[in-house]
DNA sequence: GAGCACTGC
């Protein structure tokens, strides 16, 4: 069992502030009341931490071009500054004020809380927009939430973005690679729209870096000068307290061998001395949550006393949402609820009645190797960020504990203060032509929040030109370059779609697009992988994955677009109807591109054409004397294996192309086609014609 | 015959 260090002198407040950068202004700035109607929703409004500095911020992002507001919880500054905002003026004269969110789930819970507060039809004054849904309305809406991919895609119609007057950037500490685009971006616009207010909140351990990025050399450099007029362009901060209750941190005295036996014996500690309260653990992944509750399950019913009144429970987002409802149900007297979970909790998802959160240090990140151009999910160590995000749960009703499997000692010394933002762990492809097509040619010099490595930044310019989508100046091409930008899919799919057009197979290429960008059209139930194997063997398609997947949607509108067909087919019917709405924007937008929405019927040679016109850069063959299944890319010559869910595993082609690949102990292409080697020099010259001696391609 | 942290356009 793991021991928990109780510490004589337990820390009196979680959240301990360890950077001493922050401005923490006194309530001396403190507003009165606003003469503003609905009485009771206006009370609750004025409970919020955030409403005593009401005056703080409007005045602070009147004479600051920047405002950084570090925010804990339940602060309220999500609803309220926007509101805040408005009131003040900021929205007249058809001007608007955005608030951008990493999470479409959030944009719509905001939007409509505000929507609520403010007394207004939502879509009206108050509205929002995320892919699929626009309820906003462009003469009516002065608040408008949206997620900063959205606001992203905006920039591309409008780069300064004029129609708005201040623009909120809310949980820039989670760094999302769409977020740190925005961020640098709107450095940019400062410079060219002085009127802009930038409002960006962040947790405390995020502050002083965002200050110093918005507070380039060259800023500060204008800041000696005669700029009495402009507002300052040295940014505020201000921190506004939160509602957690106070959560007390145990360690553990010596390092976990096993975390999983560890979570066991905490959680069956706490739930034989601890008070009622429910529990919450975070793991890694589904393998490890699934040991984690057969132990538990096995060791209470072992154990007589403790047995009885624990519900334990999944939570992962591979979960059907009925799985996933279940922890939202609320805990009955008597019982305590453990719920085991990924990261999905950190952030993602928040569960009430949580009083104890159980903390195993891991998560599964992902980590981008430019060398080999693979993105790789290890289970790596979190950061503090993490670990304070994570103990935090545990104070949303009243005060909370918090056990660590790990010792104070490397909490202190070790563990690193902030992730790595993702940035400088992904691909970079989506993400180059995107400012590219914003105008910002010089990749390597832009001014990011975090600089991904130049190895990342070269890797993706040269997949680009690789797919003709860039020229030689590193400029996009026109049209292949901006149509590429255009479509909201990464640039091998979006290419693969525009060489549907000469092709003529538009209408089969989008449904495989829009197959391919959801996470499985199966349906997968444990214990039921024979019934789900002869299910995918009704649908396989000779040629490979992509045109099984057109075979599948076919039966899927021959049925009517049924849920019972779907179940009956062990494919999952929300996942279909995804496909549905991703198919209808593909189609919209290839139109107004000027692609014509034709069909090959059953010339599969095309959408397989078309695919490798995409893919060319996956192409791999099968090692003549393997018996084992063994292909080698043909640019790299790196060992790859088809995926055993594959429909081509065994049958094993000559040679195939390959849709990704997930690395374990082997690299497995996942969703693979056969195609002729021929095909490669057809529709990618460039790319392969130095090795046209190569003995691998003919 | 194996495995899917989490988002987003």
């Amino acid at each position: 069992m793991a021991q928990f260090w109780k510490p004589g002198t337990e820390k009196p407040r979680l959240l301990e502030d360890e950077d001493g950068g922050v401005v923490f202004l006194s309530s001396s700035f403190s507003s009165s009341s606003s003469g503003y109607g609905f009485a009771s929703i206006e009370k609750q409004r004025q409970r919020l931490p955030v409403y005593k500095y009401r005056t703080a911020i409007l005045y602070l992002v009147e004479s600051h071009a920047t405002t950084i507001v570090v925010g804990e919880t339940g602060s309220g500054k999500t609803t309220q500054i926007p509101q805040f905002l408005k009131e003040a003026g900021w929205a007249d004269g058809g001007r608007v004020i955005a608030c951008t969110q990493p999470r479409r789930l959030a944009v719509q819970a905001v939007a409509s809380r505000v929507a609520e507060e403010m007394g207004v039809k939502l879509g009206e004054e108050v509205g929002y927009t995320i892919r699929f849904e626009d309820v906003s309305n462009s003469d009516l809406t002065r608040i408008k939430f949206l997620t900063d991919g959205v606001l992203l895609r905006e920039m591309m119609d409008d780069p300064l973005l004029t129609k708005y007057s201040v623009i909120m950037v809310d949980e820039a500490h989670e760094r999302s690679i769409s977020t740190d685009i925005l961020l640098g971006l709107l450095k940019k616009i400062q410079k060219r729209r002085p009127e802009l207010r930038l409002v960006i909140s962040s947790a405390t351990i995020e502050a002083k870096s965002m200050s110093n990025f918005f507070l380039s050399s060259k800023r500060r450099r204008a800041l000696e000068g005669d700029e009495l007029l402009r507002p300052s362009l040295e940014p505020a901060i201000l921190s506004v307290e939160g509602r957690g209750f106070n959560v007390q941190i145990h360690y553990v005295e010596d390092p976990v061998k096993d975390y999983v036996q560890a979570i066991v014996s905490t959680v069956l500690l706490i739930h034989d001395k601890e008070p009622p309260g429910d529990i919450l653990v975070f793991l890694t992944g589904q393998d490890d949550i699934d040991a984690a509750i057969k132990l538990l399950t096995e060791e209470a019913r072992g154990n007589g006393k403790t047995s009885s009144g624990l519900i334990i429970l999944p939570l992962y987002s591979g979960l059907t949402r009925a799985e996933q409802d279940l922890v939202f149900s609320p805990t009955p007297k008597g019982k305590r609820k453990v719920v085991i979970s990924t990261n999905i909790a950190e952030t993602s998802l928040t569960l009430e009645g949580i009083v104890y959160v159980i903390d195993s240090g891991f998560s599964k990140q992902r980590f981008y190797n430019p060398i080999t151009d693979i993105e790789n999910l290890v289970v790596a160590p979190i950061s503090k960020a993490s670990a304070k995000q994570r103990a935090g749960r545990a104070g949303r009703i009243r005060p909370g504990k918090c056990y660590r499997l790990y010792s104070e000692e490397y909490y202190l010394n070790e563990m690193s203060v902030q992730g790595i933002p993702e940035i400088q762990r992904s691909n970079l492809v989506s993400c180059v032509i995107q400012l590219k097509a914003l105008g910002i040619d010089n990749i390597l010099g832009f001014d990011w929040p975090a600089s991904p490595s130049p190895e990342s930044m070269i890797r993706a310019l040269e997949v680009l030109y690789s797919l003709g989508v860039i020229d030689d100046d590193a400029k996009l091409t026109s049209p292949v370059g901006f149509q590429v930008a255009e479509i909201p899919q990464e640039p091998m799919v979006a290419k693969m779609i525009i060489s549907s057009n000469e092709l003529g197979c538009l209408d089969e290429i989008i449904t495989i697009a829009s197959v391919l960008s959801v996470q499985s059209i199966w349906f997968s139930i444990r214990g039921a992988q024979k019934e789900l194997d002869e299910a995918k063997l009704r649908f396989a398609a000779a040629e490979g994955d992509h045109v099984t997947f057109l075979n599948i949607y076919k039966g899927f509108l021959q049925s009517g677009k049924s849920s019972k067909w779907c179940h009956k087919n062990f494919i999952n019917y929300h996942a279909m109807k995804k496909v549905m709405e991703i198919r209808e924007q593909l189609k919209r937008i290839a139109l107004r591109l000027g692609i014509v929405l034709k069909s090959c019927e059953a010339d599969m040679q095309l959408v397989r054409k078309a695919i490798a016109a995409g893919f060319f850069a996956n192409a791999c063959r099968l090692e003549a004397y393997s018996h084992g299944g063994m292909y080698k890319t043909i640019r790299g010559s790196q060992e790859v294996y088809i995926h055993p869910s594959s429909v081509l595993f065994r049958v094993n082609p000559k040679c195939v192309i390959y849709h990704s690949l997930v690395s374990t102990d082997r690299q497995y292409m996942r969703n693979v086609i056969s195609i002729e080697p021929s095909w490669l020099t057809e529709v990618a010259p460039h790319f392969y014609q130095q090795q046209r001696h190569n003995p691998n391609i003919h």
